[in-house]
RNA sequence: GGGCUCGUAGUGAAGUUGGCCUAUCACGCCUCCCUGUCACGGAGGAGAUCGCCGGUUCGAAUCCGGUCGGGCCCGCCA
């Protein structure tokens, strides 16, 4: 029966076998440390007996094995226990080296990201790396659980199109049998029209996005995580995500706390509800801090995206912040103008420690307003892209709205990698296709 | 798409105002020694024509041009 590492200590004064793979080996004479890997952990095993130890010459770390013996206490091994008097099984013997050394911290440096994940198949084979989707797999599971709690259904929709409809980013055209498909950027039309079915949804996928971006934050492949919800208003959607930020923070420091302190992360700041600023009252206090003039500009500037994180960290005692009141101009067509206010969108972006991770919306959920804000941006009511978004409004829709959240900024952010990419198993971007 | 920047053994780095480089160091790898290591220690060894092409020069890792491949910032966004 296989024993994992983390149960040695149940297992002390008894014979054991663990079964994993070959981490590092010290060999000093007469005694012979080796560190074996599980998916639970790393443990050691003392070898003193010359026979077993020559069924590691020339194995490579990586080598699979099992290793038999008596589990032992004692203060000097690492964890406190060991293994003693021990029989070696070679299960699957390893001759390859590997390129990158797996039993010391990766350099995350910008410079050697390449080297990174070109040999992430072996790289992540590391505990400190494998700590980070540990850490990302919570994170799902935290989030799924907070909105099934709140009678959210999770949905899964179809990632192949037949065309280009949200508008905005740039998407990813394909042959489909002769036509033309793409690969969707967003779950948006789909959740919507699902909330005139569950009333509340959510989906955590892929989503992709063609844009030729190259900086610490974009992948051309990414996980959405996706919301929306009926009968509601802004304010609800901000106390969603407020909710849900912080109970990702509490559950991961409960249990990934181990994984976190491997990173050096530090728990966020955040209040029962997050605090807001108009985007108009940043540019202001960012123009007044530094001088730079961002009054009247349509956008945060990543830099005031910074400016602005560590300023609520410090005025307004949150490591996260909504920024509202975006200008309608700049508004999509199923997005919704304030009720009385229609210059602005009703429209927040939570940014956390820096980084903009979500942005939601109040969609305009009226037949007869958002198809009129379709034509106005010369959108075909009859493109099949739009179509039966149509139809789902005009069989009824409740006010609604919902977000979009980077699982991989989510993780970065709460981690505190320099990279989204360094959150991503495989991280696609404009020059990375493989692995 | 625009700007800036980098490219030296398997990995990470030093050298880059041209000659002392027959290219240095650490880790890893191979051989040997070592009974409490945990970044084990010690002795020895193999491994790089300095991304590629061309040029300048008596002489190029080092200077110039081109090219390929990374990275960072901006635009855009999650």
């Amino acid at each position: 029966m296989r024993t994992l590492t983390r149960q040695l200590t149940e297992h002390v004064g008894k014979q054991a076998t663990i079964k994993g793979w070959l981490h590092k080996k010290r060999l000093l004479g007469g005694l012979t440390f080796i560190v074996i890997r599980d998916r639970s952990g790393i443990a050691q095993a003392l070898v003193k007996d010359k026979g077993e130890v020559e069924k590691l010459r020339g194995l490579q770390i990586g080598t699979v094995l099992e290793v038999s013996g008596v589990v032992a206490a004692d203060d000097r091994a690492p964890g406190g226990v060991e293994i003693h008097e021990v029989g070696l099984k070679v299960d699957v013997p390893v001759e390859m080296e590997p390129p990158i050394e797996i039993d010391k911290p990766l350099s995350h440096e910008s410079d050697n990201l390449d080297t990174l994940f070109e040999y992430r198949v072996i790289g992540l084979r590391s505990p400190r790396e494998q700590a980070v989707f540990k850490i990302q797999s919570e994170i799902q599971r935290a989030i799924r659980e907070y909105l099934r709690g709140q009678d959210f259904t999770e949905i899964r929709t179809p990632k192949l199109l037949a065309a280009a409809t949200e508008g905005g980013a740039e998407v990813f055209k394909m042959d489909y049998f002769g036509k033309e498909a793409t690969l969707a950027q967003s779950p948006q039309f789909y959740k919507q029209m699902m909330v005139g079915v569950f009333e509340r949804v959510f989906e955590i996928a892929p989503v992709y996005r063609a844009e030729p971006s190259a900086t610490t934050r974009h992948m051309t492949e990414y996980i959405s995580v996706d919301a929306e919800f009926g009968f509601m208003d802004i304010e609800d959607l901000k106390q969603l995500l407020s909710d849900i930020l912080r109970n990702v923070s509490d559950d991961l420091w409960q249990y990934c706390e181990g994984q976190l302190n491997e990173w050096g992360a530090t728990k966020p700041v955040l209040p029962e509800t997050i605090p807001s600023m108009s985007m108009a009252e940043i540019h202001e206090k960012y123009s007044a801090a530094t001088g730079e003039k961002t009054i009247g500009e349509k956008d945060l500037r990543p830099e005031e995206e910074r400016w602005v994180c560590e300023y609520a960290s410090k005025e307004l005692g949150s490591e996260a912040v909504f920024v509202t009141d975006w200008p309608a101009s700049d508004m999509k067509f199923y997005h919704k103008a304030q009720d009385g206010k229609p210059e602005f969108a009703d429209r927040i972006d939570l940014l956390f420690r820096g980084v903009e991770i979500a942005t939601g919306s109040m969609r305009e959920h009226r037949y007869d307003v958002v198809m009129k804000q379709l034509q106005a941006i010369g959108g075909n009511p009859e493109d099949p892209g739009f179509r039966y978004f149509l139809m789902a409004m005009q069989a009824g829709m409740p006010s609604h709205g919902g977000f979009g959240m980077g699982l991989e900024r989510l993780t970065q952010k709460f981690i505190g990698l320099g990279n989204v990419k360094e959150a991503s198993l495989f991280p696609r971007d404009i020059n990375r296709l493989a692995p």
